[in-house]
DNA sequence: TTTGTTCAATACGCAAGCGTATTGACAGTA
DNA sequence: TACTGTCAATACGCTTGCGTATTGAACAAA
């Protein structure tokens, strides 16, 4: 996925590669960061090149927002395609220790909830995420309105945990502690 | 004309206008929002008053931030004297239902972990929040690990559903709904 | 070889913010 | 009255970023 390196080789860049870029520094610094000159002088031109691709930066945001969503989906039909519901979740907890990627933009994406362009997109991802987390404590064998709530429940930790560890280091966990986390969080909000 | 008027009202400002001001601007637009002419227009001054009374912005963000801070540590100072720790973590989540200005400013603050001197704040917060909710879960019986394990995705939690349904409104919650998801985080969460 | 397409560089103009310098207004005080 | 301290207005200069206009360079096709 980190191709940034080799395309910046190249020559001359596509609208995909600044996408792709796009990307990487919203990761890396947030939407905020997400700036014309800046992305440019990164991948080693001048926003002269920038304006050919784009009309407006919201383009290029839009644009690699789109992108995103569409890896955000498909990452989830994988998780969709398990059968058993229980064993669903707690692979949705487990991949959630890791992707750091993904993850870094989705943190980045929490901090910019309130601009116009990144709060459809993941109103829409949130939902799909809500209600796949509803559909999978349904299936367990929760009533409607107890799986809403730990559905909810489930993907507010999950947001939380994200703003905590990925942006405050708070807490300092590494590896072995992260997994005892994960293996608490399954037991607390996986029903038997 | 009008001014004559407008200026017989208000007096002048003091350092503790601008900062109140500040806290106000951020709860409302978020961190990158404060800046110093928008804040001055706000106030019906000039920029002119505000560098009387601090010397950078940054100077303005901190002794915000320290207002807000102390704020924060005394409202948890009244729960942590219920005695009972069932009851007081029960007081806790039900207080997060409500408080709506000092949680606007807490999600506020979350969208600008980035910045270096937000930072530290919410680390020392993020912390002593923390701590709170182990020396709780410990009380009510868990082992150390739990009660810590608990306490992180008790906050995670926290944490997540500020984002979420102050900045995105998802899910859509209405009072009773709210009161019901709280009953529910409880009983999750808290052991019996 | 000429032409057209595609990307890139450069030079503008514009707006928003920061911080400084200077002057002004006004109240209390000597 | 004159002086001083306190807050405010105004006018700068500086930086960063957006978007436009123009020119240039490389390459492929005719």
């Amino acid at each position: 996925m980190l191709q940034a390196a080799e395309k910046a080789e190249r020559s001359r860049l596509s609208a995909a590669d600044w996408e792709a870029g796009a990307l990487d520094l919203i990761a890396e610094q947030g939407v905020p960061a997400l700036a014309v000159e800046p992305l440019a002088r990164r991948l080693s031109v001048t926003k002269g090149s920038f304006y050919w691709h784009f009309a407006t930066r919201e383009a290029l945001l839009k644009a690699a927002l789109q992108n995103w969503e569409a890896h955000a989906d498909e990452a989830m039909d994988q998780i969709a395609a398990i059968e058993n519901p229980r064993e669903r979740l707690r692979e949705l907890f487990r991949r959630t220790g890791r992707e750091a990627r993904t993850h870094g933009i989705y943190s980045a994406l929490l901090r910019a909830l309130d601009h116009p362009i990144v709060q459809p997109v993941m109103e829409r991802v949130s939902q799909r995420r809500l209600d796949f987390l509803k559909l999978a404590y349904r299936q367990v064998g929760m009533s409607p309105t107890d799986a809403l709530h730990r559905a909810q429940l489930t993907y507010a930790a999950y947001v939380g945990f994200l703003q905590l560890v990925l942006q405050l280091g708070v807490p300092r966990i590494d590896h072995t502690e992260l997994e005892e986390y994960v293996e608490h969080v399954m037991s607390t909000l996986i029903p038997q």
